[in-house]
DNA sequence: CATGAATGAGCATTCATTCAT
DNA sequence: GATGAATGAATGCTCATTCAT
């Protein structure tokens, strides 16, 4: 599942379908670690051991560059939700899968969803707006399952689908932003812990118990 | 708590500390919307009706404006949070708090807020660390509460409190990346939406029910 | 003839007006010299004796300096062609008064009406169109006054108007190339010259004369 | 004097020596249309198909490639000005023959002309002299045949010989700028024009009748 | 207080050119 | 003959910053 760590191919032979990937790559952890605006098309050729003017070899400018990270960053969400939802099993697994398809690109490209998330608003607009639809869409996928839920009496009645989407999400999302730090932590320990929260609460024992306002 | 509702003051005789707090207000507004490195001066002093170089009576430099906006930001919630930590509430009512105070402050300084999230990272290394170490023991207290409510059983046993605790603040921090488009949604609402997330979970009926892999 | 326009100037300080003027003028210099992709703006700071970077302040690029250029170099061509069409004189004398106003514009700013001749077809899309519909205008003015002078029968009946304005424009047109080298060869003479040369031509004795396929 | 109608040749075996030409012909045609500077060998490139690094099998430098495009430019209008100096006709038809050998390479290879008269300046200082001499000497041919026609009486006594010459040039250079949009125009409806505009004059009728500075 | 003018440093991008294959 | 890959050297342009007024 880790990327093949391809050496940095010094050698006479590379396939150049991976340079270009390569370069991608390396703009991918440079837009990563210091931003779209904050990273120079120099970060990327130094990552590379080329010089900057190479690059244009490859891409045309670095806001295609983004372009080309945020796409591959994106890529596979909106699918692999669709398919989650329109499967067989009970919402309560839907969601345990959803966590786990919205996790598991962090594990293989870690920069490219990251860069995806953080930097998608410096795109131009054409495919801001191009990539926005599929972020919606992807939402609306969740909001879908989560309403589903509430249906069939899975899911509490009185839940906002909204807003819980947005909360499901941006718990999840903000595994993205730690996840390097602590790179022991097991991303199924994780999905699990997330899970369960999501799904019984923090709240020990007994069932309906509605926490009140002034607690025990 | 209320908006200081600071008129955009054309004024002459404005108080020349008010005048220092509206550049930063402007600078906190620009970082927002096109992050620190996306931002120029000129943005800025656009935002004021002023000449760029007019900025620099005011402040020595743009990485200087962002440490005060990262302040501001930062400023008040380690504090609020210990001094919920202190109280004499049951750590559920203690959470319920807890989320409050984290989602206050973007009622009036949401820029502020927003800007110490997202740009921080680009901050001058010795603001970074320090304003990194009030993070961290920002996270303790959250952890703290969460470890007290396992050991006196108001919260389940086999929680992992550093991961919940990420869990929370993602969940939370993420309302101010669409608080604005929400605007709508009082904020109450979403406080008590994901209060009840938190503590119940999402299942319908006995908390204790136990999720499994099939569902149902 | 020089425009004087010289408003009130501050002290040591240069007019601001002034200043970009200079700057103009040493584009226009450059450009002449060397073509418009062929100069650089260090070429044009080099000139000023300022760094290149601060040519910035006056004109937001290259392109636009080369509007700006241009747009002195056409500058009241058409306006006084048109009132030499509308004038009393006799066409034979309206004949000699554009000559010299088309000549005289190189006296004052020989590099501006140089670049505007030379370099406009490197001009932005839009600025190009607008200076095209002048330059046509301004021909047709002269063909125009060819005409009114073939009706009058003071010019020859089987003269083509159009093809005779391009002759003109192109002999006197191509002063501007040599008119240094000849600085020495006063205007005066060279309007004069020309002048007889489109009105009585080379031939010598009767005007009358059919030149003959064979001649002599 | 036909165009030699060379297929842009994509067979693989067209004579080596057609090849190199056609490479030049590109480059006339792009440096004609945007400029030594303004026009990239991409563009060359493109033209004909190629990458543009296979141009610099044919040719070792932009700059030599504009040397040869000048070169061809300029080609044989020395010569043919010399035989016709040298013929025995009338300077009268000497002056018209002269100006259909300036017209003539105008037919067959007009981006070379052009090329020639515009972005000669760009070339290297050596082959630059060396145009500059062939230049003037065709200047001179001409200048000599208005000489000879002011001594025999053909031409007018108290023409100037070297301006003329200028006045010539510059009217029959200026064809290269708009033939293309006249194509409908025969050239030998514009030589017959303006050799008669040359040799007559505009004015109509009776012979020596000067034109006076107040006119009609 | 504020600005006009200027600039140093850097940045994305271009482009002619090289060279191994 | 031709090309893919790469690069050195600009080039136009941006921008934070300075400073005299």
């Amino acid at each position: 599942m880790a990327v093949a760590a391809v050496p940095s191919s010094r050698r006479a032979r590379s396939n150049p379908r991976r340079r270009a990937d390569e370069i991608i790559e390396a703009a991918a952890q440079v837009f990563a670690e210091r931003g779209f605006h904050g990273a120079t098309t120099q970060d990327i050729a130094d990552v590379l051991g080329i010089r900057q003017a190479s690059l244009y070899y490859y891409f045309p400018s670095k806001e295609v560059a983004l372009e080309h990270v945020c796409a591959r960053g994106a890529e596979g969400f909106l699918e692999a939700a669709a398919v989650i939802a329109a499967g067989p099993e009970s919402v309560t697994e839907k969601l345990r899968r959803l966590i786990i398809a919205h996790l598991s690109p962090l594990l293989d490209r870690p920069d490219f969803v990251r860069v995806f998330h953080n930097e998608r608003k410096h795109l131009p607009l054409a495919s801001r707006r191009r990539i926005g639809k599929t972020v919606r869409a992807y939402e609306r996928v969740i909001e879908e399952v989560l309403k589903a839920g509430i249906r069939n009496g899975e899911f509490r009645a009185d839940l906002d689908p909204r807003l819980v989407t947005f909360g499901i999400l941006g718990m999840v999302k903000s595994v993205a932003g730690w996840f390097d730090k602590e790179a022991g932590a097991k991303i199924e320990r994780i999905v699990e812990e997330f899970f369960r929260l999501l799904v019984e609460g923090i709240a020990a024992g007994g069932g309906g118990r509605r926490p009140t306002r002034q607690g025990g």
